[in-house]
DNA sequence: AACAAAACCATAAATATTTTATGGTTTTTT
DNA sequence: AAAAAACCATAAAATATTTATGGTTTTGTT
């Protein structure tokens, strides 16, 4: 039995407001004597500072992150999930929550395979209640999903066929609108070779001599998109 | 909103007293008006018996199987999972629940890809909370999963090496001892070409150069056993 | 409706990958 | 110490994938 000590937890997100009811809520929570104290952040590069900076002294035991970010003017467009990535490298010991608006298949697998957080909250999902029980499974037995989460990696799990990265590229770009005769700018594939790979998916799929449409429906369905 | 009704459930399990729990635990519950009426069966062919001749009356609403059941003598082994696949075929709409002593991954993993169930609970983790938030949410919204299954699927999750079903088998056989060189009369493939897959396999855990206790180590580390 | 663009399809040659047979060395087991 | 199994390497054979090419069909725009 660890003593009671003072959680520390940072929240990054851009819309204040969000990150003071975590605060407000959180604060106002206890659970096996210990007490919460939360920072927050709303950039990118105020919460990497943040992190890099607690390093050094005390590190944060939670991370509250939003998967969007609100870029900074120039750079590359830095996102939650690259904060996350971050957080894993020079704070390998904080245990690191998304908390997102959407509860797309592809972003959560994403983020599951690139961070794997202890933690992911769709937005919608969270309340009060929600986000304590969040704070307490996290410290003490991870993982913790609300259920349109879950949902998603249930489709996930369930799936049996399983595509290499080429093939999940080309339905990504479809899904985002990339014409097929551009993907070779994307993938390092010949034309034919995208095409002839859109068609053995589809024939996986089950959905022969169908269109592109059809072909993300499915994928979607499958819990790819 | 669903008029409340008798939610009918069928346990299978071959322990009695087990099956006994669950139903005194249930049978004394209700949500949403919704009352509960439970069936038992001990046997693989009392509970085959029971759902296929619930259909053609009032199908159960949900089905909580144990993976173990005790095999008839002579034929085939019958396991609580092949019992969820017919469910699956002969009543669609039934909601089907795991209930498993084992936390393990590669059976979690089969299962969710064979019979993708709305539940799977480790017995080690149900009480009478656990037991009534599972009817619940299967009822509502499902998926529930305790935390050890989660943490199985989290692990599965955040894995990015698919391997396919031929590097899967040959794991598997590993795992449970069989010979290296006995393996072609389980998987269709020559002994070089396995130990190539061995190898193979290997070095994307990046575990070169290890013998097989590693690999089976390292593989159940990712999950895949 | 007519045109252009993109998607879709089929074939065969070129490449790449995987499997297999073979023959050996090293490690483990008894 | 002997036997069994695991492990390794090579090259030929078998498979699978990619690509170039030239076409047809569908979709979108005007």
């Amino acid at each position: 039995m660890q003593e009671p000590e003072t959680i520390r937890i940072l929240a990054v997100d851009d819309h204040e407001m969000t990150t003071l009811g975590y605060k407000f809520i959180l604060e106002d929570y206890s659970f096996d004597g210990h007490t919460i104290h939360m920072d927050t952040a709303k950039t990118f590069a105020e919460g990497e500072h943040l992190i890099r900076d607690s390093v050094r002294k005390l590190p944060y035991h939670i991370l509250l992150l939003d998967i969007q970010l609100s870029n900074s003017r120039n750079g590359p467009v830095e996102t939650g999930e690259d904060l996350g990535i971050i957080a894993r490298e020079v704070s390998p010991g904080t245990r690191v929550v998304f908390m997102s608006s959407f509860s797309d298949n592809y972003r959560i697998n994403s983020i599951m395979q690139t961070v794997d957080p202890e933690g992911y909250m769709v937005k919608s999902e969270i309340d009060e209640g929600s986000l304590r029980a969040m704070v307490k499974t996290v410290m003490t037995q991870p993982p913790y999903y609300t259920q349109k989460a879950l949902m998603a990696i249930r489709k996930k799990m369930a799936n049996r066929i399983n595509l290499d990265e080429n093939d999940k590229q080309i339905l990504y770009h479809l899904s985002i609108g990339t014409k097929t005769k551009d993907m070779v700018n994307h993938i390092s594939l010949s034309l034919p070779s995208i095409e002839n790979r859109k068609r053995q998916i589809k024939s996986l799929f089950g959905i022969e001599k169908q269109n592109d449409q059809a072909l993300i429906a499915e994928a979607r369905e499958r819990g790819f998109l």
